[in-house]
DNA sequence: CATCATGTTACTTGTCTTGTTACGATCCTG
DNA sequence: CAGGATCGTAACAAGACAAGTAACATGATG
């Protein structure tokens, strides 16, 4: 558990729930993702939230998408899930006292706006659907040969 | 404890180390910094490794400033403490089988490229020195109010 | 040799995502 | 309508990693 990976694992579902075009269970996400159904719940929660997957209870419910992928891009999943900390540096103290440590807080904080501001316009100009289509390029570049994830 | 502040805490100290020009022991960084010596020696390894500073050992020992903050980036430093882990995200598995995961990887892992190259530049093209001007300016805009940071 | 200071190891703490268990609510189906 | 499927949620444990802490060895100075 390294990294903060929710970003990844839910660009990673939503692909999946297209491909399908049927309701999945939190538990056959799960197996898909090598978690368990409760963190499913737990991530997708913010996407039911902003009205990218719909949730069903009871016999036959699961998750579906409700927007076409082209129409979500991956700032979205990413502002959907909550904005989590995208850097794990940064100050020692928000508010220093020391007017050294405020100037080093400046320019280290600049750098890291800068490639923050870089990485969100990324992930923005990013739709799913892109990424679709790289994976299906990648799958008729495999031709025949064995293609294996319990989609 | 949010985040890693090595990066921070180290710039902070070899500015503070340029200014008095003596050697300063960890106790007297640790408390300018409000951590404990030997969080001070294990993080300084790395710049003495480096050669940007040097210890000494025994009575008057401490640390002294080995190379002027115009010869050090912010790049070095962060070389020096060990390249650190800049992100706090990441993918949910680095091999993944799913094509469609690779796909996600793919696409995530460029725009983090991306913006690492970009903050790895902006670290490389910023020299102490600078720093220590900003706080230079800083101080005399201060005219003679109070300046308060255990130096 | 006594003291100061670094070097180093080992262990604890704090924080945050993940993992897991438990239980309640809801909805289909027989 | 009983029972099972499924989500919702709270509570708590696990894992990872920087930071905090304690203990002790090493080396330098006077």
């Amino acid at each position: 558990m390294r990294n903060d990976s929710r970003l990844s694992r839910m660009l990673h579902v939503l692909i999946h729930m297209d491909k399908h075009q049927q309701s999945a269970t939190s538990d056959m996400i799960a197996k898909m993702l090598n978690t368990n159904p409760v963190v499913v719940r737990r991530t997708m929660a913010g996407l039911r939230e902003q009205g990218y997957v719909r949730s069903e209870k009871g016999h036959g419910g699961g998750w579906t998408l409700v927007r076409p992928l082209s129409e979500i891009t991956l700032l979205d999943v990413y502002r959907a899930i909550g904005e989590p900390h995208l850097f794990a540096i940064g100050p020692a103290d928000d508010q220093p006292q020391c007017l050294v440590e405020q100037a080093v807080n400046i320019a280290l904080g600049d750098a890291m706006k800068e490639a923050q501001a870089l990485l969100l316009r990324r992930l923005d100009s990013v739709t799913l659907d892109k990424i679709a289509a790289d994976f299906e390029t990648k799958l008729t570049a495999l031709s025949a040969t064995s293609y294996s994830c319990a989609s």
